[in-house]
DNA sequence: CAATTTATATACCGTTTGGTATACTGTGAA
DNA sequence: TTCACAGTATACCAAACGGTATATAAATTG
């Protein structure tokens, strides 16, 4: 068994959520990715079952090391502003460290109707929301304003957070998912333009 | 000639748009769009010449609408508080009575790399940007605190107009798309949530 | 050593894809 | 009445699509 060397599973994971960011899903060929992986077609259904089965897994992969890393990062949701730092650290950690699955998650993100990468994503994003509002349904137990406005916060979290990786991959500019940044935009979210 | 009457190009372009909002450029056919709106596939390619070409119109339409009214709200900058409801209550607007279009928009505005819809969509929200950012630009020259942090605002503003429409969209919601939701929204942007 | 399982490739399938050559039809101008 | 042209449809194309039947070679297991 030469799959502890070569790895072809891997690789066809990699190399299709590659294309999959750079093209889209439906653009990218089975045939494409095969070719691009080193592989022939047979070999990624011998692993997946089918396309959208890759797809699934790979969604499977990435969404379950992400939101892990985020629950951990929410875990001490009393302090707001530690939260906020912690989280959004952990959103830019990971798309500095995955590229293509964040630029593929950004692309997906605001899916909605009959599209495959939006009916796959959609257990994990919803999981994703909720861990978010949970934070702020907690800070609305001492920081009175909150009150009424979780939703609202919720919203603009990931708003924010998925704007600041945008600009990062349009631009190429690192500093955009600095520590700095995050400081700056929490000022903002906790105290406005003003601060 | 009866296009006065059946109007065939204008049905393809409403037909097509909420296909490709629904399911994905990629993942719509031409034949399905001419079974939908009730012609055939040379008719299509008659006006558009390629399906290229229809996306391409259509982002032309409403783009240039959008960007239009965008730029009026814009026109008074000195203003932030009420020009930042002007702008906001524009795109809320635009997805309010343009849906398949926004739907398709957001769908489209974190892509990057070799997707269609990204490069054909750039020159738009290229343009899209420099008004806003244009708008902070103006303001950081009587609020100083905004100086340096003319794109962080830029990118949080569309971030979060982006966010609350996708959040209408997720939920059918449409008092997130509001006068008081942007209240609450530049209410935040203004002073955080403290405030 | 024989049988089975894992991992791979060759060659193929029917269907769908974006796009077109060609012909027809109704309308307005000369 | 003739002519041109805008608009539309029938019927077709080569290429690409997602997926598979089958063979094969290496490794694991009895």
């Amino acid at each position: 068994m030469l799959s502890e060397i070569t790895d072809n599973k891997q690789k066809i994971i990699t190399t299709a959520l590659n294309l999959f960011a750079k093209k889209g899903y439906d653009a990218v060929s089975t045939l494409e990715i095969a070719n691009a992986a080193g592989i022939t077609k047979p070999t990624m259904y011998y692993y997946f079952g089918s396309k959208e089965g890759l797809l699934s897994e790979i969604l499977s992969i990435h969404y379950n090391r992400l939101l892990s890393d985020l629950e951990s990062a929410a875990s001490l949701p009393e302090d707001i502003a530690l939260t906020f730092f912690r989280m959004m650290r952990i959103y830019f950690d990971y798309a500095l460290k995955n590229k293509d699955f964040i630029m593929f998650k950004l692309s997906t993100f605001n899916r909605i109707g009959e599209d495959v990468t939006y009916l796959l994503s959609r257990e994990y994003t919803d999981r994703e929301s909720s861990i978010i509002k949970h934070v702020f349904d907690v800070a609305a137990s001492y920081v009175g304003n909150i009150r009424g406005k979780e939703d609202l916060c919720t919203m603009t979290f990931v708003g924010v957070a998925h704007a600041a990786i945008g600009a990062y991959f349009h631009t190429g500019d690192e500093t955009l998912l600095s520590d700095e940044t995050i400081y700056r935009l929490r000022q903002q979210f906790l105290y406005g333009i003003y601060s």
